[in-house]
DNA sequence: CATGAATGAGTGTTCATTCAT
DNA sequence: GATGAATGAACACTCATTCAT
């Protein structure tokens, strides 16, 4: 019962990492697909193959175990949401953000829709989140699309819908895989989809929002098709 | 809740339908807010001002009540998925599907998420809808758009992307509604605020996919601006 | 709704009678496989063909219906709880009493382990038809069974215990049919089987308890075999 | 249900053994008395002393509790379901057996009772058992009293009808145990009313059938008289 | 450090009963 | 006279959490 071969990793806190991640990433999946309420210690805790008990005994509660994902996630997002100038090329920053976005959705698809499903609950434990730190990168972001506009780079669009355009088509292939797959007949998305839809979408908010190259000296036209890349 | 006034109800089903009204709205409100696990019946009911065995008494059970308020939806959802021809004008059928859909964010918002959610929980209630129904109507608007890409009416990108991403940045409107609020500091989303949205997503998709009215005879260019009224 | 043919039936209460006897007869099958708390009207409902609140309009209330049933069983008890004397032949009257016995189970099986049921669950609402009616004529049957041992009718056992006997053996086929059932492998016991039974009863307690016939002028000693009849 | 004295018991499982006794019993009891559906979770802890969830937690389900209940009673009658051989002496044998039996309705009233309610309700949970086990051992016994009969060691009787007499006349002062104390007038039927009552029935059905020795040299006839000792 | 034991609160559902027509 | 509407109480069961070791 208490015998564990303490051969192999009795270096301190490598049980206590490994079995911390286990039962973050089962959380993950399961507070993304039944909510916070939906969701149960004990379907995590059989999710992560550990007793119950466990899961409390490294999260503390429910409450604090969703917490800590929910900033988990957040910081993910924050890796992603670096500040802009002026002065960038829009194309390469919009190219990257759609890129990174999707990456994003891709690469943490559970977390993604555990987000989704805070916001569908009204952000309970996000409101201040997002009228802080996430409002603030917004309000940046559009100031700069504004200074891109007048200087006649973009379109004069309202850069607030633009940011939840691009947030929203991008979101979309973590939050509504399941549509996804359903409809398309597929049984999940490999690389190439995934490729396919960046250039898409990179390709449509950049030409639907007539966003140009700066007229720099060096980089010649043909490099907008290439933008994407 | 307050002393009904016994006098003009007393046609028989009155109160029935009334209250039935009341257990949907709130059903859908609790729903899409936590999910069909998280949801509670004692929620339901304190929200439709009822007793909880009303509730059942009603709809038969938990499982009953959420599949009816799925199929309410999907009937909206069917009745805005007219079906289309090649000889449509691509500008005119592209607008007022994406005015259709925001509309219908706009006017159910809570069956909005509560199909959102539904699909962030593998969508095991709408499988079948998914891969029936509504994949049948993706690929007939597939089809027609193919055929318009062909004749040079619009860009040739991919319909199903297409079709995801104004389904994806129209949903957002209601699916993400208090991220929405959150960042943007308002209490609500007005009438003018949703034009606003509309013509913009109207504009990024027509002009990002290159879409163009059939040349005919007599409708000038500058109607394509005019297009999204 | 209210519209019924009132051609054919209109006497007053044939209606009445005949979902009376519906219900009882459901009831009583109800009753007797889940005892008093475990039946549900609405089982009993259902059975009958008839809605739920017609059940209580007939009969007010499930204590009530349940009475119903048990005074409805002891009158049929009862029926064949007909008095004896010191005088009558034994042969015949432990014959007959087999005979009714049986023909009771048979006749009604529901109603039989209605009345085990009650039995096994404390006899709640038969205590007082137990010390009281019951049990006077089973002390009189004694009497009389103790008068035949003195004139060495029988062997001097104790006439309660022959009586218990009498019932548990005779009750067993109603009460336990559905394992007389799966340990025989029949679906149903027939006539012919009932009537095997009986003569092995009353084959047993005659022989086993030494009762013989009165020495008669006109009963010639063969007659004994054939009491059984 | 009074301060335990937490010195002795320390040694792990005690509590636990206990508590599931208490459970066992107390679940013995309601079932047995109300039935399955009859019986209640609520009144089984309110009798064993302990919380509702403790009964679940220890116990799994209702229906697992009741499951258990039955096999324990049926571990019980296997224990007495002893086989036999055709050169056994009959008188022995049955003695032996109506003795048994007789002593396991005292000693568990209640588990008879269960198995009572369990075959009045229709043998739901213990169809497999009749029609196996139990059918199996009833034809073996069948056949031995077959041979007997034969050899003329007893009266040519069903040996099934036989066995069921045996059966039902016995379990009838567990079963009827209430009946029985309110015709008798007693509180309880004690040890010498157990041993009247046995000596009874072995007369009765050995002198019925007419069952006898096997002609052995050294066992003298009169030692019939002293079989159920 | 980690985990079985234990439990009050809450879940969806069924129930017998009352009420209104 | 007969039956849908309605509901508080009780049901079996699950939950997050505390405790003991």
């Amino acid at each position: 019962m208490a015998k564990a071969d303490s051969t192999s990793e009795h270096e301190a806190g490598t049980i206590r990492r490994r079995n911390e991640q286990a039962i973050l990433q089962a959380a993950e999946d399961v507070f993304s697909r039944h909510g916070y309420r939906g969701a149960s210690l004990q379907e995590i805790a059989r999710q992560a193959g550990l007793p119950k008990s466990n899961v409390l005994y490294y999260m503390g509660s429910k409450r604090k175990l969703y917490v800590r994902l929910l900033e988990r996630m957040m910081a993910r997002w924050n890796a992603i949401l670096d500040s802009i100038s002026p002065d960038d090329d829009p194309v390469e920053v919009i190219s990257a953000f759609i890129r990174a976005k999707i990456r994003l959705s891709r690469s943490h698809p559970a977390g993604s829709r555990l987000f989704a499903s805070e916001i569908l609950g009204g952000a309970p434990f996000l409101q201040e989140y997002l009228q802080g730190e996430l409002r603030g990168w917004v309000e940046n972001r559009a100031a700069v699309f504004r200074q891109w506009a007048e200087r006649g780079l973009m379109d004069p669009v309202d850069p607030v819908w633009l940011i939840f355009l691009i947030w929203s088509s991008t979101q979309h292939y973590a939050d509504f895989e399941t549509q996804v797959l359903g409809i398309t007949g597929r049984k999940a998305l490999d690389d190439e989809d995934l490729e396919d839809i960046t250039r898409f979408l990179i390709q449509v908010v950049i030409k639907g929002c007539g966003i140009q190259r700066p007229a720099a000296v060096d980089t010649p036209p043909e490099a907008i098709q290439a933008a994407d890349r």
